[in-house]
DNA sequence: CCGCTGACTGTGG
DNA sequence: CCCACAGCCAGCG
């Protein structure tokens, strides 16, 4: 079956769905969000997705970090040391290499296929 | 339609 | 550490 529009939207809707339930202090991948949504495969899309954000959304954006706990999207905070300062202000710890410490902060979204 | 890019990831050399 | 490749797919020119 093709891709369709409302299958993007709705795509776009469950990883939405996803990011707002992030615990404080938490952070999960964008590999974690395409496998909790039954496409592991998807992570490019689910990157996509945060990249077309609207600039009003209420989602806590920022704990959405790459698998070695990089923040690839910093930019898109309005300047690339925004994103780490609302991680370290819930706490987050950073290696001495300025990445997440995802052993100890790393999420599971729970499974929605 | 084609080729390239990209808030990605896993595997392999 | 680096790099290449594969898989995935929306946008763009």
């Amino acid at each position: 079956m093709a891709s369709s529009a409302p299958d993007w939207q709705r795509f776009a809707r469950r990883v939405s769905e996803i990011v707002g339930t992030i615990p404080h202090g938490r952070v999960t991948t964008y590999g974690l969000i395409a496998a909790a949504l039954g496409d592991p495969r998807k992570s490019r899309e689910v990157g996509w997705v945060m990249f077309r954000l609207p600039d009003d959304h209420d989602l806590p954006a920022h704990r959405v970090v790459n698998r070695e706990g990089r923040m690839s999207g910093a930019w898109a905070f309005g300047h690339p040391e925004l994103q780490r300062q609302r991680l370290a202000t819930e706490g987050v710890e950073f290696l001495a290499d300025g990445r997440v410490d995802m052993e100890r902060h790393r999420w599971e979204p729970e499974s929605k296929p």
